[in-house]
DNA sequence: AATTTTTATATCGTATGCGATACAAAAATT
DNA sequence: AATTTTTGTATCGCATACGATATAAAAATT
């Protein structure tokens, strides 16, 4: 009796960390004359859609834990994109703005998720596929999020 | 014109790198007590599938590079796990090797599959959802793959 | 055979992720 | 009001990822 379960094929989360490595990888081309890197885009991307947010708003939507961000923030601010200023209603709190160099980011990177969408319909020639993972990876997350305290 | 497309809930990649990230997480009950991670939890099933391999061949199989999985590698030795041995036929390769302690680790891990399938059923109630992305993923993948080199 | 190219590892530096912990301030309790 | 609990950030340490680079050995060329 072979352990099937034990190989790597059959494993769903080798390919959700494969495909998330990749998918990140196929960025680059397009972050890297941003100057910014792929996690650093999502913040980008929590920021263009509201600007001046708490850090721990920032993290919330990304999933992501505040010894993850702040670090992050911190390089983005010493890269010019946001500023981090100290809340005034309640002073825990960072309120993270973006700088007059990362709203003009927002235009060059307007183009970035239809390159991506290109991209991939190029490569898998499926992107109708790849998107209806979406409701799927939505139910996953919500379960699992969960967990997470 | 709203940017719809620069928002974070219309991005594939967001998800692909969350769900990663939680489900990596929903092994850690699991992986703990093995005293592995992970990565090396990866590193172990593709040396039960197959011991003494060269690293080219585990990263080839992990689609990660040297550069990555020597040091994890590395740690997986200090651990005792696995055990280098410099290439007899080809002196440039290292062949890493179960040992006794990597060996016996096989009978522990083989529950974990069954474990992680029943926490997400559990968790999603959608088991045989989630198992339909793979043929989706292994496409994304494959075409991703290319780019890289 | 000598030279060039490719291949297999390894090292270095930087940026995440994340568990554990620390600390101050706000909120809830007593 | 004083105490306890919770919350928001930050720091530390460790394990990845990965681009860039280094090195030795095998393979391909000339």
């Amino acid at each position: 009796m072979t352990d099937n379960q034990l190989k790597l094929e059959n494993q769903l989360c080798f390919r959700l960390y494969t495909a998330a490595r990749l998918t990140m990888g196929a960025y680059h081309p397009y972050l890297d004359p941003l100057g910014i890197t792929y996690p650093q885009y999502l913040v980008m991307l929590v920021l263009w859609e509201q600007d001046k947010q708490p850090v721990c708003d920032i993290a919330k939507k990304l999933l992501l834990d505040t010894n993850t961000v702040t670090p992050l923030l911190q390089r983005m601010e010493k890269a010019g994109f946001v500023s981090r200023a100290k809340g005034k209603e309640d002073t825990r709190q960072r309120i993270v703005s973006l700088t007059k160099k990362g709203k003009a980011l927002q235009e060059k990177a307007k183009p970035i998720p239809d390159c991506l969408l290109n991209d991939v319909a190029l490569k898998t020639g499926e992107e109708e596929e790849m998107l209806k993972m979406i409701p799927t990876l939505d139910k996953l997350i919500e379960g699992l999020k969960r967990t997470k305290k």
